[in-house]
DNA sequence: TGTGTTTCGTAGGGTTCTTGT
DNA sequence: ACAAGAACCCTACGAAACACA
């Protein structure tokens, strides 16, 4: 196969929308090894290439082949041997003088990571199973009451840090994101897990150990048969939000104010080797509640509190006193449910919504399949333009990008960021520049912006300016 | 050497379409 | 008919790496 033949194929997978036609369609082709290598080159997510290539159509004699020294470029962009204009001086003589049409068009989408037929790391690994490497953990729905089948459920407190995932096996401790990425920052924390889960070990094996023989037996195969051997999974928190974002993924110095909030001790190899750790929430917890016991007082690792409600009522109650502890909201968990690793409603989120109507002073095209269309409207929140790129249905796109463009032609002068907007906008017959619109968001940020606006709706009924008009 | 830009990563918010129950 | 899965849009913000004056 050649990247004219890979490119064909592509065009194939994008032609369809039905999601079996697509896979049916990979599995045909998943034995070619020039195809394979683009899959896997395009979507494992451990491999990038640091630069977004130029938008530049290939002419040049080449096709992508198994033996085209392309893979050796790949190589030496991933391991960043190459980098900065050296690398996009390298990668625009490939794209447009060395490979021909299809396969410049195909190493561009390797590249952007992003083959735009429809298909992610998912779609393939249904056809070659483990083919493209995936780091997942469990992630919480937002709460609905009427998922809860039984009472009570636990009810434990949301923090606002960093999802943190910490494998051990024996001696070796490594602390990754929630995708899988490492936090060599958290390092220094080894020796006190490892301290922690040997005196939990110790206290097992002991012949006065104050366990049932049931439970003795039960605990000492979930931290691991022979040896340590144990997925812990919490939330690192080292002050603010974006103290915490810094302080995590800065390389040049150990984050040593990280405080581990921990709510599960998981089976290494189980968690590993399966999409769900089969074990119900009363009995993890439990695990949980006993490994961290034997953790320092007062020290890095702590385990999540965790309270039971016995209503809907009692949940609210539970949330609300999180929040009033300065806490970002709540995490609902029904007793019976297993730890799966993907978004479960054996999780349920519960955080604050607020609301503000502002008034939109601009807007941007999208990108992708919203080129032509709204990317999203720009709006003033006290005298800091914010973008609303969210919430907007595909035909609201369509239609308010021609509102924002004819609004564009009527060349309103004010200065965006003043009073005087608005009026002229009002003047000049605008339908959306200078309108007000209600934005939903989750708190405002540091600098005065807000943390995941979308929009809600068009308030002019709101605005004195254009009810009257209406 | 300092300043600005780009890339990548974290967190999260959504809509749309297909498929499974 | 409804729920779940998958894909793919969008946000703010920080660190790192690089470009350029």
């Amino acid at each position: 196969m050649d990247g004219y033949m890979v490119h064909g194929i592509l065009e194939d997978i994008a032609k369809t929308s039905s999601r079996t036609e697509k896979i049916a369609i990979l599995g045909r082709h998943m034995s070619d090894p020039v195809f394979k290598r683009v899959l896997v080159a395009a979507y494992d997510p451990f491999v990038t290439y640091g630069l977004t290539p130029p938008k530049c159509v290939g002419a040049g004699p080449q096709s992508l082949t198994m033996d085209s020294k392309f893979w050796t470029v790949l190589e030496q962009l991933a391991s960043r041997t190459i980098t900065g204009n050296a690398a996009r001086d390298l990668v625009q003589e490939w794209l447009l003088d060395v490979l021909d049409e299809p396969s410049s068009k195909v190493a561009t989408m390797i590249l952007n990571k992003d083959l735009r037929c429809g298909i992610t790391a998912k779609s393939i690994n249904k056809v070659a199973p483990g083919m493209i490497p995936e780091f997942t953990v469990m992630l919480a729905h937002k709460f609905e009451d009427k998922r809860i089948k039984t009472w009570p459920v636990a009810v434990e407190p949301k923090l606002d840090g960093l999802r943190t995932v910490i494998v051990v096996n024996d001696a070796d401790v490594q602390f990754f994101s929630r995708t899988g990425k490492p936090f060599a920052a958290l390092d220094h924390l080894a020796p006190v897990i490892l301290a922690t889960l040997n005196k939990a070990r110790a206290v097992l094996d002991a012949p006065d150990c104050p366990l049932d023989e049931k439970r003795r037996e039960a605990f000492s195969r979930m931290l691991g048969k022979h040896g340590l051997s144990v997925v812990l999974d919490g939330e690192g928190v080292a002050g603010t939000f974006n103290e915490t974002t810094g302080a995590l993924r800065r390389k040049s110095e150990a984050a040593s104010d990280t405080v581990l909030n921990l709510f599960e001790v998981l089976p290494r190899r189980t968690f590993m080797a399966n999409d769900v750790v089969p074990l119900p929430y009363t009995l993890r917890r439990a695990f949980a509640e006993w490994v961290l016991m034997h953790a320092p007082e007062n020290g890095p690792l702590r385990l999540v509190s965790r309270y039971l409600a016995n209503s809907p009522a009692e949940i609210q109650s539970f949330y609300q006193s999180f929040r009033d502890r300065g806490l970002e909201g709540a995490i609902v968990k029904p007793m019976s449910e297993h730890y799966h690793k993907k978004r479960h409603y054996g999780w349920m989120k519960i955080k604050a919504q607020e609301t503000l109507d502002l008034r939109v002073i601009g807007a941007f095209e999208g990108t992708g399949k919203y080129e032509g269309q709204l990317g999203g409207l720009i709006v003033d929140h006290s005298g800091v333009a914010v973008r609303v790129g969210g919430g907007f249905s595909d035909e609201e796109r369509v239609r308010l990008w021609e509102r924002f463009q004819a609004d564009d032609e009527r060349g309103l002068t004010a200065d965006p960021l003043t009073e005087a907007f608005a009026t002229e906008a009002f003047a000049k017959g605008c339908t959306a520049l200078g309108h007000l619109i209600e934005v939903e968001y989750h708190e405002k940020t540091p600098d005065g912006s807000l943390r995941h606006p979308r929009f809600v709706d068009f308030r002019d009924d709101k605005d004195d300016l254009w009810k009257e008009a209406a």
